[in-house]
DNA sequence: TTGAAAGCGCTAACAA
DNA sequence: TTGTTAGCGCTTTCAA
């Protein structure tokens, strides 16, 4: 069932049916309708690999993703998808577990035409192999600076800037700092920006804590807090679900957030918001990171891109209900 | 840069590298080298879509799924993309949003060798188009029965059953069940096994309701109780979600869980797991869900399967710290 | 507006 | 063990 099967069957050359397939103008109106009753019939389609090799493109942009259980990552794929299906080019996702290189079968030149890493954990690594087989691809949500690559990320400085400042326009002087393993870019990042709008409001920093990503890290970092009786009054956790466990801790306690105690979470994660109180956080822009992803991935497949670009997109703060002004003591 | 550029280096013919690539037997072990260098050199890889032209397989299965937030779906695909790459195929994965037929790229039979739908939403539709583009296919965790189809789903009927029974033996009378969406077929299976557990006792049902797959629906209907004073002394919630929002609903009413009232979900969603009382809930076997998935697959790929098969996996019962003895009253 | 011919990069007979 | 030849199914000159 191939394209010899169509010509035959409309009495036409493949010549012409592939200028159907391809929507040639130059195909006289009463041929294109016998070529297209033709591949109606035999329920034909074109075989994709014979387009691919004659074109020498896929029309299929690959993605990597290391997690599909988190909001965040949720959101910016649903935009990649969209945003690649109106520029006619499918997203083809792939998880990338702990394994060595070339493991990933999208790093090849002709599976797809381009890639985007979508916070790639062993980014060094990946970076290096697309790098070498001459792969376009872009960076999202990256954690190191690259040359000659282009990439997209969060401000993740200035998130932490907000959060704290939302805090201290509150009126909190005691504020602590809960973020993911340190091991992070985005969780130093955060911590800078802490850092610094306490610096700027000629504050500092009452606690610092690192954690996982994770409800129970966060319950275990506010139960000690409370054993240790070294509570602060405002909580900036780099996380929402870090978040949700402070929150969570302290309530068993009988402590009340906002009332007592603020906390900001970071993410905006879906099932999070759906707890009591709602949650005061950073929200990422992942309809703008995959949007500009996409935008800096064709260019640079269609060579429209002289430089490679970094883009730095501002996160929003969310005001909920989980901060409030300092208790008066 | 081809097979052509190899051999000429490599001072062989594009045969002898190709056995080289394939790893035919019949090559000079000194020849092998010569070529392997070459390759080396010039940093060759073999073109896949040529590859996949001339093979008339692509080694791509692709796999559909409609949500990358559920611990459920990410265990399945790890298991799924694993037992993939020791049989030699790669995974493909591509979101479905709610669109029309024929937008999933994957559906193309020389795009992938085969297809695997997880959890698919527009059902009937996507198993009508796989059957006319005659591509091989499977179905995991489906909602409707078809002929000619190999499908693989877990028995939630007897999730159901094994989870009102654990509560019937901690000596609960007044259970109750909340499902999520009514229109899913799993809901209707879970519900009937409650049933059908309870009337095993000679006990019959306390109060039924439906909600979303949500927290924040498990933790309205809880208060809905709490307010009509209508509480039952268990609850079997047929997601985490939605146990996890009664769980809250609760014990913001200072009412105990599991002193006061015992609460089941379901799915061991791994977010979830993180909260106290750690949830007393039902697993689905996802590791053999993905790993017979696979196995079905390939089965029906090489020809080795003469019917189709539909198999129905026995759910685990995790009882954990939610769940106790009925208050002696 | 149409079609004949060449070729994309590879593998699978078949011969040597 | 190696190489020659003939395609896989499609698109793209080029000429008519």
């Amino acid at each position: 069932m191939n394209i010899h099967d169509v010509a035959k069957k409309s009495g036409l050359s493949v010549v012409t049916v592939s200028r159907v397939i391809n929507n040639s103008p130059s195909v006289r109106e009463a041929n294109r309708q016998k070529v297209l009753k033709a591949m109606e019939e035999l329920n034909y389609q074109p075989n994709s690999a014979a387009q691919s090799l004659v074109r020498g493109r896929t029309g299929v942009i690959g993605m990597s993703i290391t997690n599909f259980n988190d909001s965040f990552y949720d959101r910016v794929i649903r935009v990649v998808n969209r945003k690649l299906a109106e520029q006619g080019y499918f997203l083809a996702l792939s998880i990338a577990e702990n394994e060595g290189e070339g493991d990933n079968f999208l790093f090849q030149k002709d599976r797809v035409d381009g890639i985007i890493l979508l916070s790639p954990i062993e980014e060094e690594q990946y970076v290096a192999e697309l790098k070498r087989k001459r792969i376009p691809f872009v960076l999202l949500d990256n954690q190191f600076s690259h040359d000659d690559v282009s990439s997209v990320l969060v401000d993740n400085y200035q998130g932490g800037y907000d959060a704290t400042k939302h805090l201290i326009e509150l009126g909190h002087t005691r504020i602590a700092y809960i973020g993911g393993p340190s091991v992070f870019l985005s969780v130093a990042e955060r911590r800078r920006g802490y850092i610094q709008a306490l610096a700027d409001a000629g504050l500092s920093s009452f606690a610092i804590e690192y954690s996982g990503f994770t409800v129970s890290s966060g319950y275990e970092i506010a139960r000690k807090w409370i054993r240790d009786d070294t509570l602060p009054t405002a909580i900036f956790a780099g996380d929402d679900f870090i978040a949700l466990g402070v929150v969570q801790a302290l309530r068993e306690e009988g402590i009340m957030v906002p009332h007592d105690i603020s906390v900001v979470g970071f993410d905006d994660q879906q099932f999070v918001a759906e707890f009591f109180p709602r949650l005061t956080t950073v929200r990422q822009p992942e309809a703008q990171l995959g949007s500009i992803g996409v935008d800096l991935l064709l260019k640079h497949i269609n060579g429209e891109m002289a430089e490679p670009t970094v883009t730095k997109l501002a996160p929003q703060l969310l005001v909920r209900e989980s901060t409030a002004y300092v208790k008066r003591t």
